[in-house]
DNA sequence: CTTGACCTTGACATGATGGGAAGGTGCACG
DNA sequence: CGTGCACCTTCCCATCATGTCAAGGTCAAG
């Protein structure tokens, strides 16, 4: 299987494949006579293991451990779900971040007319760091 | 002032300040006769403008807009809120995007033992694309 | 044999920021 | 005046995951 296949099988592109590869994220894949990367049962295997895992928004080091894991017969679901909830508290805290600046945001445009006025309590907020007007 | 100062007193690095400088988000500083750039309180004003906006999670490319906004006199409310309804909606999705992730991972991690054993509903989850048990 | 789709490597870009090297400047202290 | 130290300058490289582009090789069908 060539690597534009195992691309569209696995939802990695042939990009990533070759770069996965660089990275030593995934073994180096076999060869054709010439030089065609070719691919196996086991490594779409891998290879969609990983994408589900992207998708999750596991970093890169992350499914690195995860994939040891997974490939370790020996493994115990401890190490799996440790990892799991740090990136669960990452992204977390990721949200919490996003909220705080939605929140402010979202207090700083609802007092703004929004007209063609140029006066402009989010302009304000940036200018001066403060609250234009004394209304909390 | 030179760029140290600036940057402490706008808490933006002097690495960012020269960087903004070089993309044109700002206009070049003056410089003194060593070539030392020379900054003043407009300078600063506009720095923690800056600072501000990326606090708040603003893109470079949506703060080029609200600096011009900010600098027109002439401005409509209307234009800034409108970029920071974008900003916004951009923050709203991510979060629903996190969300989905975290309750995916929350999922999956309740039901792993996280013990010794090796048998582990997350792996089971990334290898298979689909739930190890039939929970729902 | 040609054509078109696919593969190869390699280089470069993104966006915002950090790190560091190599060399010039400013100032205080002895 | 010299020395040392903190600061400044420019330039290059690194991150992270991904994309784009270019130049060239390979394969299968017509």
């Amino acid at each position: 299987m060539n690597i534009g296949q195992a691309a569209e099988a696995t939802g990695v592109t042939a990009k990533m494949i070759r770069h996965y590869e660089q990275i030593g994220l995934i073994p180096e894949a076999g060869r054709t006579g010439s030089g065609y990367r070719v691919y196996g049962p086991r490594d779409l295997s891998t290879l969609s293991f990983i994408r589900r895992a992207r998708d999750l928004g596991f970093s890169i080091a992350q499914i690195r451990d995860l994939l040891t894991l997974w490939q370790d017969r020996a493994r115990a679901s401890a190490d799996v779900k440790r990892i799991a909830g740090a990136h669960i508290e990452e992204m977390k805290e990721k949200m919490r971040l996003l909220q705080d600046m939605v929140q402010t945001l979202e207090h700083l445009s609802a007092h703004c007319h929004g007209d063609d006025r140029p006066d402009c309590p989010i302009l304000e907020q940036l200018a001066t760091g403060q609250a234009g007007n004394g209304c909390c």
